[in-house]
DNA sequence: CTGAAAGCGCTTACAG
DNA sequence: CTGAAAGCGCTTACAG
């Protein structure tokens, strides 16, 4: 086991102070070109790393942003996450991940948080208002999501409008009776409420019977059993994401019935898998790269302004035409 | 901002040595019960959290666990994640995930490692060499799969075993043309040569026509879309991961074949996903939630112990049959 | 351009 | 049971 290299034994080596050992390393320009490249050969051939918690001590930071969201698992997210991943990384951030389940307390993460000296939070919890305590503190937390009640800076993806485009889309392919599959928040989610008002728009009805809950591939496939027990079964459903809506696929597959002649569907994010399904699932796309170099810009931004101002970004979705809607015909990729 | 609290700013108020509130805020049982508890409600009133980066730079140990990755988004890996993260927090340690690519250097995740006073890393990583640097300094490494050239502990499943099934499952149900797709690492491959096994013992052969590479759906999708174009096409298809069978199964139904009927399959891993197809993807199981629990336990006992012995574990897979694979006509969940 | 010194916030022997 | 002191490895004014 090697011995742990300090500044201390370096400058020891050379001769030299360790204050000098510590400009040189860290690139000051006040010192000597010649003194440099002698300490950081010594330092690269001793295998010198300096020591991160003593530097975060002394300099009050620590290069961490702490990232937060609810499940490693939830295909949308990691998605999300591989591209905040390199944004931090660039900046010369390191991300400290965590997840956060609904009804987990956030005590322990906020301590951590607090403990490790994390500059700045991205929190794509579902509810951020735990992380209040951190803010007060002065530590930015920027949202993936707009939270009310909360505030802070926020980026989001215009999801009222992206439901619109698809109950507009749906209409026009002269369908009457829709449904929408999946969380809804007591009707606040608005992806419903885009869905409905593109549907009211064109003089369509939602009843409420045609509102099912369901969350993710299992709360889609039991949602979707729901729906086609009514007695008259919708003709189009819109899920809340493409994870509802695969589970949906296959509650509507297994009753023989097919997509979409029999049950049209459009799903939300885009996630690489709707492209493998089979029909190629529809869906509404978030601007994923995007979201995450908004998260990853306003809170570097907040950090070395120290500014305190809300900012609001609201991304634009995209209607992507696959095969599960209805619009084409034949299997195809893209 | 609230002024960040001390140790030393607790002792002051309460005019006791800081020593004593550092004993009691760390339970020592050498500190006097209401000395403790009046220390306690202060420091909670106050909002106080220890400066871990403090406490990591005296300790020498930081309560980090390293753990990485290829990739976030790839499904398994992301599920072994989840599993991994309680596990890790359960015993006190914090998780610091990384991902890697194959061609990325590991000298960045290195000195991160060893500058932050990570006690332990899980590495996932394709290749585990580059982490030798951090095994000579002492910091424990284990392993999920095993590699060869490398002094670390491991958990894997017997990849090659759960090939071997699924290679007999087929052979069983009078399956003769067959193909193998996937990463295959020029033969050496555990599943590749299980599969390649179990058809030898059935008298079947497997030319090198029938064994294509492809990684992920994009992967399985093209190198299925191969297979199809040959004269003969295979009619039995064992994929190297769920994800990749995902693919296949795309590239099998955009011609209008039917599966199983036409072209069987089975994948690995047993990912979330695998209920939900249509049909739904038989597959060999991975007992995820043993390799995690694996994993962290050998690592926190070598941490403990010190003992740098080598530990070996090898976890049972198993074939989970649904409805691709032939062996069950009608249409099911489970 | 280089060195001596203070101090970040904590833990931990060592006295008492 | 409590206090005084040293020190983890680093950075950063301050002199020179």
């Amino acid at each position: 086991m090697a011995e742990t290299m300090t500044l201390k034994k370096i400058a020891g080596q050379l001769g030299v102070s360790y204050s000098t050992v510590s400009l040189a390393i860290s690139g000051s320009p006040k010192v000597n070109q010649q003194t440099r490249k002698t300490v950081l050969e010594l330092a690269d051939s001793l295998g010198y790393r300096p020591n991160l918690n003593a530097r975060s001590l002394k300099q009050k930071k620590s290069g961490f942003i702490g990232v937060i969201f609810p499940d490693f698992s939830q295909t949308y997210y990691r998605e999300l996450m591989r591209d905040i991943y390199p944004a931090l990384k660039e900046r010369g951030y390191t991300g400290l991940f965590f997840t956060i389940d609904d009804n987990e307390d956030f005590s322990g993460i906020v301590s951590e948080i607090q403990g490790r000296g994390v500059e700045g939070v991205i929190s794509g919890a579902h509810d951020h208002s735990p992380l209040m305590p951190l803010y007060k503190l002065g530590i930015p937390v920027v949202a993936y999501r707009r939270t009310a009640g909360v505030p802070f800076s926020y980026v989001d993806v215009d999801r009222e409008k992206g439901a619109y485009m698809a109950g507009a889309h749906f209409a026009e392919l002269g369908y009457k009776r829709m449904a929408y599959l999946g969380t809804h928040f007591e009707g606040r989610e608005p992806r419903l409420i885009g869905f409905k008002a593109a549907l009211s728009d064109n003089g369509i009805d939602l009843p409420d019977q045609y509102v099912v809950d369901g969350q993710g591939m299992e709360g889609g496939f039991t949602g979707m059993q729901k729906l086609l027990e009514l007695s008259e079964p919708p003709r189009a459903v819109f899920a809340f994401n493409d994870s509802t809506a695969i589970g949906a696929m296959r509650a509507i597959q297994m009753r023989g019935l097919r997509i979409p002649q029999d049950v049209a569907l459009i799903g939300f994010d885009n996630i690489l898998e709707c492209r493998y399904m089979t029909p190629a699932l529809s869906t509404v796309a978030q601007p994923r790269q995007a979201t995450a170099e908004n998260l990853v810009n306003m809170l570097c931004e907040t950090i070395s302004s120290k500014s305190a101002g809300m900012r609001h970004v609201l991304l634009e979705p995209e209607l992507i035409i696959r095969e599960s809607c209805g619009a084409r015909a034949s299997l195809q990729t893209s």
